[in-house]
DNA sequence: CCATATATGCTCAAAGTAAGCACAAGTTAC
DNA sequence: GTAACTTGTGCTTACTTTGAGCATATATGG
């Protein structure tokens, strides 16, 4: 524990040995029945896009949630509400600068939830759909034809490339990730996905990160694997998908995400943008009813073009009631 | 992201504004139907007694998990398999070297699990039952007794200190996380109570950090509310315990801590000492088959002082066939 | 009024769960 | 050896949850 503060006190090797940890947010909403993240561009337009960061300052954040919050506030003017810890990631040369010298960062990856669109500041930040930058894990309407056309043949390529004992290694993950050789595709692999992507360079991130040139197919394939953000920050944004999946099951998260009144259909469509699949409407709502999430307001929504909808309200008290409230989705309906 | 490398470059307050990442494993197992956790014992026995730990490194070191593979391996001679981060921690003031001008832990904690208690080296490093420093998580034999002798007394007393919306907040995280006013015990649920112990001041870590004085009668109560641990290591421990607790149930993670063959009585004690409650046996060997999670190797054991048991082994394809392969832990039988 | 769209209520079969009874097959006390 | 006890295993039963679909209610646009 002493080695590190003492080798901080040399002069030149401590830059070179340096930590600098940083802080990310992804920052997710629902508009438009589409799950929307915060990017921003940075003044540098040949750079990549990436997620609201910042570093640690020590002395002015008493904890790394307090200088996320307070990071994040800076660069876009959000009050954050909702806010949890993903993962804290460190890998080597995730970052350019770390070849030419710079820090190693260490990363801790946030998730949070705003409502609706608020307005964000003067800051080049934008809401951008989530799937721009995971466009395989949309299965909304059918399964995404990238999925069939070039994702699975390259991995199947890639899981052949290898030999002896990697092979197998590589066959498992891939049927676990993608629900292949009668595995189900479990929508909270978003992160295994992604990772595998990257292994076998089919992301830009991952040929970038190498610093190698790639051949042009690859490239090809590339460009049709999801845009690509800065540093590690699609990987967060990969465990933030993941995580948000799996935590609207058993907790209440998803009316973080809700405007305070809405229809049924309207939180289906919330789950659906979020889950990746199409729901199953009677049981859906058979399910958020009895679970005693929400309870009507009286009033009727003539938005729909059909029948008026009843509004609803999200019920706090759920929380004492149950000990994993979440929005129980149902089976994803074949579309 | 720029300005923390460059306030890196000056010299003194560099010292002050640093950041030092640590890297902090619970070790896991379960030996004599009681769980073990690795902690060590400082030289200086005056000091209290901590978690495997050690600083990362940034040039020795490719990612976070190999930086702590590789410093429990040196701390304690073990090799690790299954290892999972947890979390990370980074509030002030948890080291006391921090307020005598120390950098700014921020810890990363990991939680690791290992197969019976496979020798350690030379290090003093021992297994102690985990709930040592838990000792209102384990109702296997009922509910503890030391929850409604001292500690719902004292945090009753503790909500009803406060004034305004914030017992009203109290009162709210007392009940989900204790299970009171009708809510349900949640047996993951054990970083939230150990955080309220720990505001509240009935850990004797929440005193120590603070710095102050506390009144003899508040000393009497940290004297049974488990042991201390150095720094945040207790905070990581329970954060460790509530994550396997939740993790069985979906991952059969259980295994990694089960020699490779065991009866179906061996498992169900093994999982009764992790999730702190006794089960009602049919129904968990029933749901243990019928999640086709073990498989019989034809032979019986006659250690039990009773009819001999079927051994089993843990069926690795499972994670295959279903989605979410754990144990599922039926409901708690009332002792 | 009709076609059409969405909203909502209801049924029904299949599967899963909690709880407990009964019996099997060993060990230990006497 | 036998009774008493311990642990293991099969099975029943009432109840709850789930997946799927049918039917009906209430709007809109022609």
């Amino acid at each position: 524990m002493k080695n590190s503060s003492a080798s901080a006190a040399t002069a030149e090797p401590a830059r070179l040995s340096s930590v600098v940890v940083e802080l990310s947010a992804a920052i997710a909403a629902v508009t438009d029945e589409s799950p929307k993240i915060l990017v921003v561009q940075p003044p540098d337009t040949a750079a990549r896009a990436g997620l609201p960061c910042g570093p640690f300052d020590p002395t002015g954040h008493r904890t790394l949630e307090e200088g996320l919050r307070t990071s994040v506030n800076q660069q876009t003017g959000l009050a954050l509400g909702y806010v949890e810890q993903l993962y804290t990631f460190g890998n080597q040369f995730r970052d350019p600068e770390e070849r030419a010298g710079g820090p190693r960062p260490v990363s801790v990856g946030y998730l949070a939830l705003v409502r609706q669109t608020e307005v964000k500041s003067s800051a080049k930040a934008d809401w951008v759909d989530w799937y721009r930058h995971f466009p395989w894990e949309d299965a909304r309407k059918g399964t995404p034809t990238i999925l069939g056309s070039v994702i699975l043949p390259r991995l199947t390529t890639w899981r052949e490339d290898a030999k002896g004992p990697e092979r197998l290694r590589r066959r498992d993950r891939l049927a676990l990730a993608f629900g292949l050789e009668g595995a189900a595709w479990d929508n909270e692999r978003v992160l295994d996905r992604y990772e595998l992507l990257y292994e076998a360079g089919l992301v830009f991130e991952a040929s970038f990160d190498s610093g190698q040139k790639v051949e042009p197919n690859v490239v090809a394939a590339q460009m049709v694997t999801g845009a690509a953000l800065t540093k590690d920050h699609r990987r967060i944004l990969a465990t933030a998908l993941g995580r948000l999946r799996a935590k609207i099951k058993y907790r209440p998260v998803i009316f973080e995400l809700m405007p305070p009144t809405f229809t049924l259909f309207q939180l289906q469509r919330a789950v659906e943008a979020l889950a990746g699949g199409p729901l199953h409407k009677q049981n859906f709502r058979r399910l958020v009813a009895n679970e005693g999430l929400v309870e009507p307001t009286g009033h009727v929504s003539a938005q729909t073009g059909g029948r008026p909808a009843e509004i609803f309200r999200f019920r706090r008290e759920v929380v004492h009631e149950r000990p994993a409230p979440g929005v129980r989705v149902p089976v994803r309906v074949r579309k």
